[in-house]
DNA sequence: CTCATTTTTAAACAATTGTTTAAAATAAGT
DNA sequence: ACTTATTTTAAACAATTGTTTAAAAATGAG
């Protein structure tokens, strides 16, 4: 029946790369099926379009990001750890996929239909219990009272700009890419006790 | 001679609209023409190519972008102060060009030979003494010593993902505009008193 | 082996792409 | 007014696009 990796996997497998690297109308379907080396018809067999297709890839990179926040959120340790660890598990997992964030960006905001909460990412979020965790921390005053979607936001901002931003750092400043490693290598201790401090005032502070 | 908007600037307006909105791939130069009222010709004629437009187009982005930051810098202000203005300013003219920032990003990473320092964006930079006026601030003791290259990121992050990230974050969370637009302007305020109290820790926080 | 189903291909389809050519319209110079 | 230069257009160019059709190859069941 099914061979050793099937193909419609490993289109699935080119399609994510080359739509990443060069986005929908930055690519041909021409272009995937010859990194696959097969028919563009086949293409067409497996899914129905390029557009079904790129939502499909759309889609499951939204999930894996979505994912690896909540495996950190699902951890059972106290809410100073976990934001630690959370910082530092997102800059790991985008060191390994740096062109996921911008390729989410823009994806959503070329193809309008894509619907978010299709997939119920806020749903996943809540299994985890972060809201209550959080709520709960803000009521005893260990946390400060900042509203949920500005807390995503600080750290969304604190960790996939910097990944997004290589080229245009990189080109103002004029620095190579190992400068720049060490940069992010900084700034994600920087993050780090940034948010801490931020967030949890109260905590002291190792300075 | 010239009449009262040059044709050369209406296509300029009418491509940085559509580059802005769709990018570079994602749009094509009848649908640019037909927006000016002109022929595809003419796009040519001004312009050599598509690809010569996109650059200017890109290129003058950019140096808005580096323009609005500079206004700020060469106020004559305490650094602390400069920082609030900074942010305020910075949100405000985004909150103006909000596509600004993706269409950089994901410009820069398409349009791969487009050369960040021929525009010498470090340069217009370094003439409003920002970084002497930083290093000196960090030498006495007020500012927290950090690399400028960080120093920026903090800045960039903190304003241009709120903005860029509109669809991601409503479409997760699920609300409308006018939440989106509470959250962001209270984040506005999150961001100053963050990076404040993080780059200048010793200045006496209103809390 | 046989036959039906699934997978894959080559070829063609019509539409659209960026760009060019050559002619027309407009403006400027003398 | 006549000539030259500039601006604008319509039309065509070849190449590429996403998609489809119909046939071939591979696979599976009995």
């Amino acid at each position: 029946m099914k061979k050793d990796v099937s193909t419609e996997q490993k289109i699935k497998d080119a399609a994510r790369k080359v739509f990443m690297t060069k986005g929908f109308s930055g690519c041909t379907t021409r272009e995937i099926a010859k990194s696959v080396g097969i028919n563009v018809a086949l293409l067409n067999y497996y899914f129905r379009s390029k557009g079904k297709l790129f939502e499909l890839i759309l889609e499951a990179a939204l999930s894996d990001f979505i994912e690896s926040m909540v495996a950190v959120f699902n951890q059972n340790l106290p809410l100073e750890v976990k934001t630690r660890m959370l910082i530092d598990k997102e800059f790991e997992f985008l060191r390994k996929h740096p062109e996921l964030p911008l390729f989410i960006h823009a994806g959503l905001n070329q193809e309008s239909d894509v619907e978010l909460d299709q997939s119920n990412f806020l749903g996943r979020l809540h299994t985890t219990g972060i809201f209550e965790e959080c709520e709960k921390a803000q009521e005893e005053g260990r946390m400060r009272k900042v509203n949920m979607i500005n807390v995503t936001l600080l750290f969304m901002s604190n960790c996939h700009f910097p990944i997004m931003s290589k080229k245009l750092i990189s080109g103002i400043y004029q620095i190579d890419d190992k400068e720049h490693e060490a940069r992010l290598n900084e700034h994600q201790e920087i993050v780090k006790e940034m948010l801490i401090n931020y967030l949890f005032p109260n905590t002291n502070k190792h300075a």
